[in-house]
DNA sequence: TTTTACCTACCGACCGTTCGGTAGTTATAG
DNA sequence: CTATAACTACCGAACGGTCGGTAGGTAAAA
């Protein structure tokens, strides 16, 4: 307690929220390292000193850029457990098809690469991330299968296994496609839509 | 052409092995940009300017650090192209289980994070890496299914779809257990043993 | 005599950070 | 209504330090 920032409190700040908007695109362009303070400033059109003002340090504004950064997508996942209209299996395709667009698409899923940069220099961050982000995807498919267990539709799996087979190609593919962005043919050794819809089938047999 | 040096040629001054050994060795714990000439000059015993009569800059060690790392994993999978004296299954479980080695325990394993904080800045050796290595680990599994689908021990997979199956979990196995190092629980929540033996067995249910 | 391998000493550039100060706004007191 | 104190947001200038890299020399081997 104390030390900890909540979310609410940093998005209340618009001024911040601009700042951390800003950095956030820089630090998934050029890395932690990559970015100084002073392309930070230029970006933001302000002077290298006023950053001192809003945020202690280079670290806090990065940390927060990442905190802020997934807080949409853990809204998307809790959104995914209260989801009554659908099938057993509808809900698990749904689920999944959820998890590679925020993998793909979404900021936290681009900071694969930046999170494996800044793991060993800052390993509570790295802490932080596990169970924000990483624990509630894992809690959120489980309960997606143990309803399906509960109605018979699935036979319950090792769920480690299930994690490391799901999230796996996930996570591996938008770490592709981030590290071989100039790739001439990315889209050829990386075809998403065809690889998301073998994978779901994959999975769906996994766990029936 | 010209540009381009073997691995045989940096491989025969033992001088330079030497410090590339070290240099991977602190890339690997510190990162790229976390290791800086003096502590790699310290760590090889040497003075930072007598660096440069061997590399002519950081880049061009730390690139020659890269592909030596990943030559000898590349050796190990040629090595499983011809392995005549086991049965279709047999041959396929092993070469996943040389995978997971390699990915798990090898240098070029635990270069991921690395690779992902340099590939913006470097684009030509991820590049490189790709074409090198990752391209030939999806030629090695392609050429063992295809050997197996010959014999009518396999149906022929979406191949694209296979490398995601297969790849994915290995390499963010690897991934998480080497940004999550500092977790007093990592063999919980990463049960390596377990996780190998569930995939080997959904990716064998896959291909049949 | 030239080449190799290493050294000492140093370079300019840039890093994240701090300091002292300045407008402009808001709150308070007379 | 006015004087003043306090606060916010920002700035120019500089800080100590580290970075990758270089100039030039030495000692020994070829």
């Amino acid at each position: 307690m104390g030390m900890t920032k909540k979310v609410s409190d940093i998005q209340d700040d618009p001024r911040r929220m601009e700042i951390v908007q800003t950095a956030t695109k820089l630090f998934l362009e050029k890395g932690f390292s990559g970015t100084s303070m002073s392309d930070l400033a230029q970006a933001c059109g302000i002077k290298k000193a006023s950053f001192y003002h809003h945020f202690r340090s280079k670290d806090e504004l990065f940390i927060t850029a990442i905190i802020v950064g997934y807080a949409p997508a853990i809204g998307q996942l809790k959104a995914l457990k209260d989801d009554a209209a659908l099938s057993d299996c509808e809900r698990l395709t749904h689920a999944l098809k959820v998890l590679y667009d925020i993998t793909l698409h979404s900021d936290v899923g681009r900071m694969s690469p930046i999170m494996a940069e800044v793991s060993r220099t800052m390993p509570d961050l790295s802490m932080r991330f596990y169970t924000d982000y990483i624990a509630l995807q894992r809690e959120t498919l489980r309960d997606i299968i143990e309803r399906g267990v509960d109605n018979g539709t699935f036979k319950r799996p090792d769920y480690d296994v299930l994690y490391h087979l799901v999230f796996g190609p996930i996570v591996t593919l938008s770490l592709s496609r981030e590290m071989f962005v100039d790739f001439d043919n990315l889209d050829e050794a990386f075809p998403v839509p065809r690889l998301q819809s073998g994978h779901i089938e994959a999975i769906l047999a996994f766990v029936r």
